[in-house]
DNA sequence: CGGTATCCGCATGGATACTG
DNA sequence: CAGTATCCATGCGGATACCG
């Protein structure tokens, strides 16, 4: 329906798909620390996504759940636990974001020597 | 500044930096236009990127500018054409998307297998 | 401890009209 | 043709308070 010859498909684009699922302000903070900590706490997290509030923590946990990169493990204990981790779909995420690191950091070195006059766009 | 020792260094970080060029809402689809027409007019892009409007493709174009991706070529015409493509931190770019894409399909695959009776997140 | 609920400011982004 | 200017709606995300 949104398939005009000519225009580029949007809504199926996997790259798209990928950058609604990562791109939240807080997600990629957070799969970085569940990927170098096997397993983290809610608080844990928090500590470590320094900034985070627990609104913007939780509401994010719950996206990243429903995606099917990270794992709840809630054990009915007093006081509660629950812990998190990445799933093998989280995990396989973590070479594409290598790639992107890599290139994310070129540009920022090029950035600064070709020392832009230019403002911060936006 | 930012970097109590145990929480993640969020404004240094190469994939923030990354997201932060490519996430914008039309940045991709404008990359993608773009790397498939080495080059591109403003209407021409306009007509691919389906659905963008004018504030928002001059205003993309303008901070792919400024970040080094893409390049603009104003010829002193009339009527007046104006040129756009990749540069070589563009094309650089775009073998971590396919990276991306290629998880992106993956997950959006099994995100219809394993069918969620999750409700749309957000 | 591990979250929700509510309120709210501000930026993102859309529509429309206008310009060199 | 290739944009800018202006106005405005929506919603992201922060602060604070509260709950099981």
């Amino acid at each position: 329906m949104n398939s005009n010859k000519d225009s580029q498909d949007i809504n199926g684009c996997p790259v798209v798909y990928a950058l609604n699922i990562i791109g939240g302000k807080w997600h990629l903070p957070i799969i970085w620390a569940l990927s170098q900590n096997k397993v983290l706490r809610y608080n844990e997290i928090k500590r470590k996504v320094c900034g985070i509030t627990n609104m913007m923590l939780s509401q994010s946990l719950k996206e990243l759940e429903n995606n099917g990169l990270i794992i709840r493990i809630q054990y009915m204990e007093i006081p509660p636990r629950v812990e998190y981790s990445l799933t093998e779909a989280g995990i396989s995420l973590l070479p594409a974001l290598a790639e992107l690191a890599k290139w994310g950091a070129k540009q920022m070195k090029s950035a600064q020597e070709t020392n832009s006059c230019l403002k911060p766009d936006r």
